[in-house]
DNA sequence: CAGGATCCTTAGAGATACTG
DNA sequence: CAGTATCTCTAAGGATCCTG
């Protein structure tokens, strides 16, 4: 083993220049984040109109622009048909499985824990509302 | 049990207008994941200067907004000593230690993948690029 | 149906200067 | 040191129209 250069920590977020720190913009970005939600459902395939219903509020702009950034990075796979009327099929790749799972661990946990957030919002907001 | 109405989903992140989405953006924003990530090192308790240096590329605006949107939601605590010069301390609470953990194993995790995911984008430049 | 192309608006972000 | 205040400006985001 080869200890003087650090190769395994090729990788850090907190470095400006990181191009993980990209990645993890897309992953958990507004619209990122709902995506692969939305597609980590077990239904495992979904087509363009069925995720903009789902991912509530997201613009035909923005789900084709969230949906491009997570097939580059290698986390959805696109499944276009040439028929017509066209259909495209989106779904997540094992990588991207494997994201969603832990970016739900997060989502979960946070709307589990909201009634806590929103009781400190409160707190917060009489104590420091006054300024 | 009754399962007839479904007042444990009370929350839900789909829903443009549940209040998890906010929570959730301050969590997963550009500098809140970054700055979870910062406090949750093993350090336990960090200056505002000392967080500016370990978040790289922050502005002082940025990282003083995101220390109150974090504390405002009761994931961070602040301690300020109303000494001259000032001193004043940011550490998680119990509950943002909870979502750090998760937000940290997903940051891993991503880090970890790195070499997959900049695989998949020259495929996909490759491919696509040609448009 | 799935998206590209366009235009438009504004909130987010950075830089700088100032203060207790 | 730990911020706040102010200004500027870009780029994310939304609305709309159009096409294979």
């Amino acid at each position: 083993m080869d200890l003087t250069d650090t190769p395994d920590l090729a990788y850090d977020v907190f470095s400006r220049t990181c191009p993980s720190r990209g990645t993890l913009e897309h992953v958990t970005g507004r619209w990122g984040a709902l995506t692969l939600s939305a597609l980590a459902a077990p239904e495992g395939s979904l087509r363009f109109n069925e995720l903009r219903r789902r991912v509530d509020g997201v613009s035909e702009k923005m789900l084709s622009q969230t949906l491009q950034a997570l097939e580059r990075d290698g986390l959805v796979h696109r499944d276009a048909q040439p028929t017509n009327p066209p259909r495209v099929d989106y779904e997540l790749t094992p990588l991207g499985r494997e994201v969603a799972e832990r970016l739900l661990a997060l989502i979960h946990f946070v709307e589990g824990r909201m009634d806590e957030v929103l009781g400190a919002r409160e707190r917060y907001d009489v104590t420091r509302g006054c300024r």
